[in-house]
DNA sequence: GGCATATTGTGAAATTTGTATCAACATAAA
DNA sequence: TTTATGTTGATACAAATTTCACAATATGCC
């Protein structure tokens, strides 16, 4: 009868959510129907019981002579993180991290589109660039506003950031998932995300040097 | 006469000094030559407190008066985070995000070199690629004995992550930042960073429907 | 000088995150 | 039926990380 309540998961939940979602999504693919706790931390560097705490967090119970059902799981992972109706993406500056990211992206999740992109490049605007259309700038505010759009991905070059960022905000985007190298700051309600290879690659430098 | 002892920093001051270091060369740029506590936290969306704790972790004081001196910061984290010789760096799997993100970051750190890439696609083997030898992936020992090269990016096909990162092991790569969508086990001793832009994205999207 | 103000440095508390332990239970084999 | 084994769920515990609170001190102004 535990009530599920997934309001305020902790953020290192949800992420090792998405996690577990990406692996049982393979496992499904190989033919498997259920999973122990103990596997799936295996295939995550964690501890079993860390698994069945955050499954505990969300409300699932599994059986303790066939784990947990992967279909069921994987569902109700799908009703915590994903909206019904889905969410729509856009990317702004398709340069060469844009069109990685975007053409890996595309078609990865069933309720996560990149809808659209922009650039002030004219020879990349106004054409579809790794399977999406690519405005102008610009167009931001018009886009997102008709669209009804809500997260967006900063892959420009670094002196546009804190304008673009200004101009997104103003237009209704309530995530910023920020990978250029200039730091952004955020008025609260709004949620960000920031990473940077230079960081991970310097940490890892120290780590190894120890 | 606190003794500066960066032998076991926490993981998570680690990442911020590099992002402090990012920061604060911009500063200098503009011509700053101290800080407050709370200017850099503005600056990283932190608490001054928060700041002040990481400075302190690495023994750096500063003045009431003028806060930190800039260089002499940027000097200490340099000295903590940086190898004195430098360090050594492969990407493996030059399709685009390799390219991405090697162009993006050669020339951006004094100590931190990318010097090889690696692929086992023909077209792309045997010539430089983006600014870096790219040499195909039977040579992968070879290159990372002779050049004594710890540190790998793994940015290949998905299927040949475990092959692929059982050999740089047995090459003596200490370090992997992983961004193939396959996670990775590694020995004890050595150190991984995984990162994903799938789950940067559903943690927003899941914050973003609250 | 004396006072108001601003800043640093840090012990201690609070919060967040991860781990150990174990009762309860299901299964299978004796 | 009884016992051995293995798993879940949950509580208690531990570690890591952040924040609070405030003493100490430098500066500028009256
Ligand atoms: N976080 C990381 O790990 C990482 C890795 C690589 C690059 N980067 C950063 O990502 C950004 C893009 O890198 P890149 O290698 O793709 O560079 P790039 O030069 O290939 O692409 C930048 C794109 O932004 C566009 N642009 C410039 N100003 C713009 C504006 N005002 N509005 C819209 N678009 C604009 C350019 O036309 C170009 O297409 C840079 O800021 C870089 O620092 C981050
Ligand atoms: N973490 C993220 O945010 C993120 C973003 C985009 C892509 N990716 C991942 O990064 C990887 C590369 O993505 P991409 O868009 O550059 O794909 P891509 O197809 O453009 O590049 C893959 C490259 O790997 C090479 N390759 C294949 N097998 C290899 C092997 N055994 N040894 C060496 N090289 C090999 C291919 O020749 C190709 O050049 C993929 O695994 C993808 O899932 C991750």
């Amino acid at each position: 009868m535990t009530q599920i309540k997934h309001n305020q998961l902790p953020g290192k939940t949800v992420e090792r959510l998405s996690q577990y979602r990406r692996i049982l999504y393979n496992s499904i693919r190989e033919g498997k129907t259920n999973i122990y706790s103990h596997e799936l931390a295996k295939m995550m560097n964690l501890t079993p019981v860390q698994v069945r705490r955050d499954l505990m967090l969300i409300g699932y119970s599994g059986s303790q002579s066939k784990g947990y059902v992967i279909k069921d799981l994987v569902d109700l992972i799908g009703r915590i993180i994903d909206s019904k109706e889905g969410q729509k993406i856009i990317i702004v500056g398709m340069g060469n991290l844009g069109r990685a990211i975007t053409s890996y992206f595309v078609g990865k999740r069933e309720k996560l589109f990149i809808v659209a992109a922009f650039d002030n490049d004219l020879q990349k605007t106004d054409r579809i660039v790794a399977g999406v259309p690519c405005y102008h700038v610009n167009r931001l505010k018009e886009v997102i506003e008709k669209e009804s759009i809500r997260i967006a991905v900063l892959t420009l070059a670094p002196e546009a950031t804190h304008e673009v960022a200004r101009k997104l905000l103003d237009a209704g985007i309530r995530g910023i998932l920020n990978y250029t190298s200039v730091p952004l700051t955020v008025p609260p309600g709004i949620y960000l995300e920031e990473y940077d290879i230079v960081t991970s690659l310097e940490k890892l430098a120290y780590l190894v040097k120890q």
